[in-house]
DNA sequence: CCTTCTATACCGAACGATCGATATAGAGGC
DNA sequence: GCCTCTATATCGATCGTTCGGTATAGAAGG
């Protein structure tokens, strides 16, 4: 190889941050380009289909970071308190404390609701069986812990929204601190 | 003269339509001239900054449906419990059931926040005020009344994302069914 | 009533810029 | 010399915007 350029692993994290900021249709390729230091040519070399390709490699990015991150917590033999603490932490780390916004909020919007619909509305579906799997190990019966699981997403997409319309990370914080109660409580 | 062929106030509805489902960046004129009817340049005539015009007009026509809708119930004499089911039933109508994305959202993202981002934040500031006035009526301190407010918005914002995300207008349903608890409750 | 006159309503065509995407050729490590 | 990666140059399409011009209709003057 060439040049030592940034591991893929880099680069889907920068263009991450691109899809994060601007969406999928505002992130245009110069953006793309600009946020990697990769040549228009380089990205289509990474990524054949250009940006949808990047764009799904971001969602599978973090889709993985789920499966890293948040799978190992719901399959210990920690108590559900535990659990959803622990998931606490990986939400605060990966939205970076309400400054990063939700790549299943933007992808909804436009065209690419054409393209990434489905696949949205499977991983909110996924996360909200995953959070209500906790609930129900709090006692909580099926129908009232998928419940919870979905206001608890209320709750995180709601604090994301407002964190950044406000300019003010705390609503989403207050929401982090309040989801042990949402989802088990 | 020749007469308008729409009247401006269902002009700036349809251009609120294309805004809300594409966001800022993605409303191109082309969409906005199919929904309206009228050519580019008709809209310039009508909008003489162009997109960033229109923009505002939305904006403001919204801003004046609060001011018609909301802020009545506000000023009058009934209870908190019954203004809350007034706004409620306000918020249904406002955003059509869940199927209608909410501009403060949308107009935070990308390059649009730039140009938005203050105005953004000032409405929401306003609503949250507004709606923690009702939660002070109903006996909750300055403080927890505020916060109170924060977590409707929390709730209501969350709840057109989770629904416009999962196809399904359900979430946002019960968000507003449950609003009464969760500001005076 | 019948003309001008003028303001408003609207359109098609085209502007320069940028969009996403591609083709070709060269540079660097095996 | 191959294979990987990147630079350059360019494509047609579309972006937001502007321009030149037409159509309609009420106002003003006779």
């Amino acid at each position: 190889m060439p040049r030592p350029a940034a591991p893929r692993e880099e680069i889907v994290d920068r263009l991450g941050d691109v899809f994060r900021r601007h969406g999928y249709g505002g992130a245009s390729l110069k953006l793309l380009s600009d946020a990697t230091g990769l040549g228009r040519s380089s990205l289509y070399h990474y990524f054949p289909n250009g940006k949808e390709d990047m764009a799904l490699a971001v969602l599978d990015s973090a889709e993985r970071w789920m499966g890293d991150e948040v799978v190992p917590i719901l399959e210990s033999a920690a108590s559900p308190q535990e659990k959803v603490r622990a998931v606490v932490a990986a939400l605060d780390r990966f939205y970076l404390g309400g400054r990063r916004s939700c790549l299943l909020e933007l992808f909804a919007i436009g065209d690419a609701r054409e393209v990434f619909g489905p696949r949205v509305s499977q991983r909110l579906a996924n996360l909200r069986s995953a959070l209500a799997g906790i609930a129900r190990e709090a006692g909580h019966p099926p129908d009232d812990a998928t419940r919870r699981a979905e206001d608890a997403m209320i709750a995180i997409h709601g604090g994301l929204v407002v964190s950044r319309g406000l300019g003010d990370t705390t609503p989403f914080r207050r929401v982090l601190d309040g989801l042990e109660k949402t989802l088990i409580g």
